[in-house]
DNA sequence: TTGTAAGCGTTATCAC
DNA sequence: GTGATAACGCTTACAA
């Protein structure tokens, strides 16, 4: 006996021993007709109060729970968004899932989570099952999706999309990002009052648009030796090798920027291991303020942001273009500079 | 014009202009019957190879996608499953989140995410959702629900339910939790190897089973005055609160266990901003180590473990009861002293 | 080996 | 105001 039919029979049981009240139930005990009862659960207006009563009082005593299944089949809304993140343990998605399923869920929607694990084949894999699962829209951040294989893949579904994060040029019906270019310039207008001129970079990964945005605006503003800018994904591991590497060099840079807080961390433990003081012998500045930035030794001189900001406005957008045909819309999350003392300030 | 209707009458619109292949398509494109078509597509045995091939070749042209509502309805089966917890963006949940997804999508289940937002209410509120939608299995930390709650709620659907972390004395199928008795016990062994005898405790939220038995084992191994027990949430916000009280209290306890990482930090900030030293002049262990732990000043000794696998493991629990009827198992995961310096170690 | 037909639990349409 | 009835897109007895 295969696997489904051991799940079936054990339903049936299950089913028999606990009959589910279903709308043709509550229907029946009201004495009314299903289409009543519907229109009466509804909220309906052209009913007759006493039947609106009866109805609602007969789904009460039978504890009636609606199918959400079948009223989606029936409607073709199941109020559902799909959630699409390389990595949902890391604090920033997790922080932006957070925001966004409070939002969401303001407006009646229920989150449906895929992991990508960083993975663009796993990416797309996980918009193919939401989209058999019919989900009303769709939030993702991704890894570096191509804009073809995006469009040959939901647009032809025409599934309301919003990206947030790693996005896609001009694809989808909104987009929220950081502001990137604001916030490295933060960072390196500061490292520069503080009289650095060879700045260095740790990336972050090109393939994701935070990461470009983070390097473009990077080298607009710094005239710095290739070798000072280092590609790499977003672990500690990254930032430790790439600090190493960085810590070698001669002449060696005076200070850098780190694309994100695990870079920075990563940066850190090769200073220590290698005996190099910072700020004093090197500064450090972060993009990405993480919560314990300011218990470190020395405390994280970053940009900071309100992450589940992030996931809340894509929310907000995509509630919107799930509600009615709009413009797509492009919003950045505004950033901050937290001065402590890792790139030399005083704290 | 409601809402609904407005959304109807534009997935009509978008429904002619992009029509979506249903399975009767493909059965008339093969020049068959839907159900063999259905067959053909599920891997049933007994069919014509030629058969066989004439529908999957039509299904890949008319690029057919089932919908997984449909199925669902009829079978009874929605291969999804609902994972509530009290804080997504918790760098604990987010972990476990991402363990049991994984393990949940090698089995082919989605993941249908509820914040409770730490309120047994919206926890409550989360579970009937969830249950609407015919989840096939449960998946939840939480924050304090009453077993009757839970039973009057969930026991009746006979939803399959696997507890993790906060859990439910003897409810649902299954509970995996931490070694927390295991895990205070080698903190109070280390910090009575380095000669304290006034040892505090950070003991975390009582409504939550992880805090309850944290502080009922604190108390079988330290014969503790009552003040050195501080009862809070797991905030840094609480860490620093009643970080401050342990210190200014006379005769002042030498050494603190948190209960968790939040509370750690919260301690330090207290710590810092009195200009208390650690470990010089207050110990401090963690039950907990975060990934940043040996970063921090002075590094964390801490209770550490794997805290994907605490979602795995659940997931793991979960999909044996959903495919058959199992006893009730319970787990722990296993936990590991890591020695550095904030207990007064060398490090 | 394949087709017919019933039905999963709703809601939209069209009568009355 | 309310009720019949036909979908929604699929799976599965049962019949052929």
């Amino acid at each position: 006996m295969t696997l489904r039919q051991r799940v079936w029979q054990r339903r049936n049981r299950l089913r028999n021993r606990f009959p589910k009240a279903t709308l043709a139930d509550v229907a029946e005990r009201a004495g009314v007709s299903t289409s009543t009862a519907s229109r009466a659960l509804n909220g309906y207006a052209g009913l007759a109060p006493a039947t609106r009563e009866a109805v609602v009082l007969a789904a009460a005593t039978l504890n009636f729970r609606p199918s959400a299944l079948a009223r989606s089949l029936r409607t073709r809304q199941t109020f559902t968004v799909g959630f699409v993140v390389p990595d949902v343990s890391s604090p920033f998605y997790a922080a932006a899932l957070r925001g966004a399923q409070r939002k969401l869920e303001q407006s009646g929607y229920r989150v449906m989570l895929m992991d990508a694990d960083q993975d663009v084949d796993r990416e797309l894999a996980a918009l193919q099952t939401l989209l058999n699962h019919q989900v009303d829209g769709l939030l993702i951040a991704t890894a570096g999706m191509a804009r073809t294989t995006f469009e040959d893949t939901v647009s032809s579904h025409e599934t309301p999309t919003v990206f947030f994060d790693g996005v896609i040029d001009g694809a989808g019906q909104g987009a929220v990002t950081l502001d990137n270019d604001r916030g490295i310039r933060l960072l390196v207008d500061h490292l520069v009052d503080h009289g650095h001129e060879r700045i260095a970079l740790l990336a972050g990964s090109q393939r994701e648009s935070a990461g470009v945005e983070r390097l473009r605006t990077f080298r607009e503003a710094v005239d710095a030796a290739p070798r000072y800018v280092k590609l790499c994904e977003w672990s500690i591991e990254d930032g430790r090798r790439a600090g190493h590497e960085l810590l070698e060099d001669s002449p060696r840079a005076t200070a850098v920027i780190a694309s994100s807080a695990e870079l920075a961390l990563g940066f850190m433990a090769a200073a220590a291991a290698r005996g190099v003081r910072i700020p004093d012998e090197f500064a450090l500045v972060v993009f990405d303020d993480p919560y314990f930035g300011d218990l470190l030794e020395p405390s994280l001189t970053a940009v900071g942001y309100d992450t589940s900001l992030v996931g809340e406005q894509a929310a907000d957008l995509l509630v919107n273009a799930m509600q009615s045909t709009v413009e797509r819309r492009a919003v950045r999350v505004p950033v901050t500079l937290v001065r402590r003392r890792s790139c030399g300030c005083d704290g």
